[in-house]
DNA sequence: ATTTAAATAATAACAGTTCCTATTATTAGA
DNA sequence: TCTAATAATAGGAACTGTTATTATTTAAAT
């Protein structure tokens, strides 16, 4: 793989941010610093990315975001805002530890993605 | 919500399987006992079957799947084959508990699934 | 039976993503 | 340092899964 500046670019976008942005975000931040990139350009390199395990691709309903945390990690999501937050759940490990001895299934990965609704749109109302 | 025999037929698919069909496969099915059925038709009532709670849609990568098990469970997947079959985790309660708890978001649901190789794709090579 | 509105088939529109191709840029080697 | 080989690009077409539009049909209440 041949370096180029535009996945330079790509690469420090993806890193840069929590969000779990989507391409067309990335694509928009791209464009700041190199007006003419194209959005061929960001699926490709975000895919390429993605093939050498720089980068994760997740899928968030019928989209994909990007995610440079490689660690197993896993998903809280807000219905409200669409908002994706890292979350370390204890019981990983020994899940598919549990999963793969009783099931007729050799598991290498888990995702877990918890739904809900984040502190900005939680709030409790109360009855009356 | 009124009658129609489209929406029966649908419903009965999706009953009849466990395999998480697609959209699509649901349209091939459909037209063997309707055969102008479009697919339009078919994507509005899983849509409404969904609202209902009649039916559930469970997004696997990039596409929607639909599965007559509404009962909160979990998800094993072929990365060979694509299959997708049930199952219960037993811990599945208790994950969503202590992550209410120690994060601010309040938590209605969980989505596991575990991505692995199914007993077809699993073969044990022994290195020599 | 008549009336009303929900549901349909057909097809256009749409969003996200991948593919194609002529041109440009990186890089290995002379 | 220049050249040649070819990976990567911009721009846009094509593709896929899904939703929206609309004229027509159908369920079902009166
Ligand atoms: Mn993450
Ligand atoms: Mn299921
Ligand atoms: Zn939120
Ligand atoms: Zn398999």
């Amino acid at each position: 793989m041949r370096y180029s500046q535009q996945r330079e670019i790509i690469r420090d976008i993806v890193f840069s941010t929590n969000s779990h942005p989507t391409a067309d975000w990335v694509y928009g931040k791209a464009k700041k610093s190199m007006p003419n990139i194209s959005l061929g350009t960001v699926y490709r390199n975000l895919k390429q990315l993605t093939d050498q395990h720089i980068i994760k691709t997740i899928y968030d309903g019928t989209i994909a975001r990007y995610d440079w945390n490689k660690e197993s990690h896993d998903h809280l999501k807000c219905v409200d805002c669409g908002e994706m937050v890292d979350i370390q759940t204890s019981n990983r490990e020994r899940l598919k530890t549990v999963v793969n001895d009783k099931h007729n299934f050799d598991i290498t990965d888990v995702e877990i993605t918890f739904i809900g609704k984040c502190h900005k749109h939680n709030k409790k109302e109360k009855k009356e």
